[in-house]
DNA sequence: TGGCTTGATAGATAAACTCTATCGACTTGG
DNA sequence: CCAAGTCGATAGAGTTTATCTATCAAGCCA
């Protein structure tokens, strides 16, 4: 029963019954037939089929909420048994915001100071991701923002606070300055994360609220990149003054306050509010509330 | 692997291998073995033997409360699936306290015109009592106390407030009066309620307070049998007052409002607090909310 | 000790599961 | 419009798992 809810999942995941049967590690007729047993079972069609896989029937959709329910309960119920046994164990699986990070291992290495035995996948995720990813229980935590964009049924424990800094070189234009304002970054030319990233949402905002205008000359995902720009000395970023400092400053790469306003973004971890949470979750989450009071003090 | 937890949830309740069996409609080695294949796959032992049932062991709690949890999603979700598409169907297990009784009826009729598949089976317990049967998934709802006493992790919605009445017959001491007070109240013989029911607690603590002390010459566990003795005219009690309205007062049996202090209790819906609920007990929990307003003013 | 209760074990049978191989429907590119 | 490819369903065989009846061994109580 359970292993059909798992066929479910995977299916929902992968939208392909062979892939999804791969990810099970059985074969597609053994995934056909446990999902064929499953509809029998509730006596309805969950997965329309027409030669090829076409998403759920509404039944089907509700069927997969329990069933990430049931799965991810049963799936926790084994990892706290063990952990009785053999201390924590096991992966976590968190998803971070690019700007955040730089942080994550403030979090993950006191961690592993205590539970030698977890292992961790860490994905770069946009902030909607991230929220998908915890809804369907695809990851374990997220690190994200707490404001600004709705957070769902989540649990949230506040880490840091995140405040901006124009990266730039030290002869560039603005770069003998100590502050700049909102009005005199929206002059520069940037380089800014895509507009999928909530960071560069906000970045946007705040220019615009300051009367500019946002046109990056160049765009990416990837903060190494942005970055690695700005190390040449011929580009300008607005990035969180932690990761600023985590990537490195050097005499003439300088990241400069941002003012008026001085924008301050919460950062948090999120983790699915059920209760209870799986040990290493919890664990995870103790370690945040822990962290959370000197984090703002680096 | 479900029916392998509904085997240890079985044993939990019946605390014997060949009762929690037949409870789950398979022979003893079955269940046997059922436990077994969950003590291997856990790694750990989850039951205490030495030729008898000797309780769970720390594993097996913790293992009991992920089952209950599991095992009731599991029945939630067939229940929601079917509910799609046949309506509302399947039994709905209510526990009240023995004062509320004659109130759940204002609940269940108006209930079974809307959902007319759904069958209704109603327990009479202690408010304790129904906490534990909550806890333990039990019973989808309960009907008690909303204060006094602390609920756990429940849902609550209040239902009704409930007033105390002296029942006695009018030739009686007393019997005359528009208004008693606690401390009168006191003086007269009374039947009451068992101790461990709440009802009686909070009896006694208004009694105690007016400066008396209760000592009740005949006790039960049974409204209808307190009632029964007051009808004969030579008994009186101290009930709510819906509950004397509901099983008939006479010219000669009257119900005088005890003041001073003029004590109410909020009694109310308590469900199990789980997202999503049962849709059967979702129901419920609408049908009380619509109820809440007017049954006040019966 | 002898009878009773309780849970474990053995062996037979039935049911369920999973695999390989293949089919038929549909899609796509030439 | 056809050939090749993709996708999921189906068939049949082999294996595993589940469940039953019958029986056993340990503890308990008189």
């Amino acid at each position: 029963m359970i292993d059909k809810l798992d066929y479910i999942l995977a299916l929902a995941r992968e939208r392909h019954f062979g892939r999804a049967a791969e990810a099970c590690g059985v074969t597609q007729p053994t995934l056909s037939a446990g999902v064929k047993h499953l509809e029998e079972q509730m006596g309805v069609l969950l997965v329309n089929r027409g030669s090829r896989f076409q998403g759920f029937t509404p039944e089907g959709e509700r069927v997969l909420d329990w069933a990430r329910r049931i799965v991810g309960d049963t799936r926790s119920m084994r990892e706290e048994i063990n952990s009785l046994r053999h201390g924590l164990t096991g992966r976590l699986r968190i998803a971070a915001i690019p700007t955040a990070l730089a942080m994550v291992a403030a979090l993950t290495t006191p961690y592993r100071e205590r539970h030698a035995n977890v292992q961790f996948t860490i994905y770069s995720r946009t902030s909607i991701e991230i929220l998908d990813l915890l809804e369907t229980l695809e990851i374990d935590a997220g690190i994200t923002y707490l404001e600004n964009e709705p957070v769902g049924r989540v649990n949230a424990i506040p880490l840091y606070h995140e405040r901006y800094r124009l990266l730039t070189s030290a002869d560039a234009p603005l770069g003998n300055r100590d502050t700049v304002t909102w009005a005199e970054v929206a002059q520069v030319p940037l380089c800014l994360l895509t507009p999928d990233m909530q960071n560069r949402r906000i970045i946007d905002r705040l220019i615009k609220s300051a009367g500019g205008e946002s046109r990056p000359t160049l765009e990416s995902d990837s903060m190494i990149l942005l970055f690695s720009h700005v190390r040449t000395g011929r580009w300008a970023s607005v990035m969180p003054a932690k990761l600023a400092e985590t990537l490195g400053l050097t005499d003439t790469l300088r990241a400069i306050p941002i003012t008026e306003p001085e924008a301050v973004q919460t950062i948090g971890l999120v983790v699915p509010s059920r209760e209870p949470m799986m040990p290493a979750t919890a664990a995870l989450v103790a370690e945040a509330k822990r962290l959370a009071p000197e984090l703002d003090e680096i």
